[in-house]
DNA sequence: ATTATCTATAGATCTATAGATAATGC
DNA sequence: ATTATCTATAGATCTATAGATAATGC
């Protein structure tokens, strides 16, 4: 264990001369271990698989990393944190009416998605089923979950008094829209086969499952 | 691999008297593996500890079932068929009204996927993102999938021309009652903090779900 | 001096089977 | 005779580190 205490600090080097082949290779192994625990989780995934596939040798996998749990958990903190952005930032649009408010919450919630089509499956494999993960994710979420759900209410609620819109627990309402949201890109292999033709393109079938997003919830919310 | 064919035959024993035993152990086998494999997919369960799971030895386990992807397949091949059974009862009821039809389809498929609360994630992680098994589960379905299309179709039109529906895609609005109805199974343990408190047990939030998801639908398609 | 890199290998774990023995069914 | 069961172990794979050597930064 003594020998640890040589290794490497784990730190982004931010000065101007960035040594070329240094970071490339601690950067590879991080990408190519992102793909890899994406694709497979962690007990599926190999740091035999992650070297060759960074084409690094194994040995500087636990050099730069030291074990496969902390590389994994690298890549877990990265994608919390972008989780955690997106939350807050789709559902954030301050002096909009609800309606339109809700209405960008879902596209640029929709297009967060589109931008990390494999986060949906990770989250699920990662984070919802590992209690300890779990646990960890859910403290960082919950003061900032309850204030989404605070402002709905209130903007619902001036709604409901002009008798504009339907009131609906807030908490229902998030789960329909992460829902028709999420569900398409853990299904997408499948939907590829049966539902795409139409649309030519992926593009053009996302920007349509978009749009059925927000009519579907329009519908559900308007009077 | 001569020794193989003196293996038993894995044919379910369907005379009177059943050996208590016998049926016991490969049975236990068989759940253990259920279990290990929808919590963890093929690469990460381990055969040791099925075994130990399932109280018989190690050796048992490859007696019985050979290799570990020929009991994988055994649980995968029940997990198809009871999909494709549902795909088929939920969504054909002859001789209703459409509306009720959807109505009677939502609730059924809602009530098959909380019956089977694991099948989700495993169809998610073992058959749409493998694309071998994808590939044959679709040859399985596409001719049934037509035809609910097709039948949706047909009774919609007729909807519409009396000005009771708005005219929607079938694949679309088969993807928005999946995506509400099998969403919240995946997300369960997160919203078993954010979402069940006001319902009490998890069998009211559920049935209220369900509610909102036909609510949704209905909403959807009503003109 | 410190950091980066490679080769070799220890040690753990896992799948699968061999080979011996006990139980069961004619 | 066939089926079921166990112990022991071969062989593969995987994580992790030791130890040697090359490259880099004062």
């Amino acid at each position: 264990m003594g020998v640890m205490a040589k290794r490497r600090e784990n730190v982004l080097p931010v000065e101007a001369k960035i040594p070329e082949e240094k970071v490339s290779k601690e950067q590879a192994i991080l990408e190519a271990a992102e793909q890899e625990f994406l694709d497979k989780g962690l007990e599926a995934a190999k740091t035999t698989t992650i070297a060759s596939s960074a084409g690094v040798t194994h040995a500087m996998l636990h050099y730069y990393y030291r074990t496969k749990e902390n590389l994994f958990d690298k890549i877990f903190e990265m994608k919390v944190s972008l989780l955690k952005d997106s939350l807050f930032t789709s559902f954030d649009n301050p002096g909009m009416p609800f309606l339109e408010k809700m209405q960008c919450g879902i596209e640029s919630h929709f297009d967060f998605i589109r931008a990390h089509p494999g986060l949906p499956r990770f989250v699920i494999n990662e984070l919802l089923f590992k209690p300890k993960r779990l646990k960890l994710f859910e403290s960082k979420i919950k003061k900032g979950v309850d204030c989404v759900i605070a402002k709905i209410s209130e903007d619902m609620e001036e709604e409901v008094r002009k008798g504009t819109v339907n009131r609906i627990d807030p908490a229902t309402l998030i789960i329909d829209v992460v829902s028709l949201n999420v569900f398409v890109f853990v299904a997408m292999p499948l939907l590829r086969t049966f539902a795409f033709e139409p649309y030519g393109t992926e593009d053009a079938f996302f920007e349509a499952r978009k749009k059925e997003n927000v009519e579907i919830m329009m519908r559900r919310l308007k009077k």
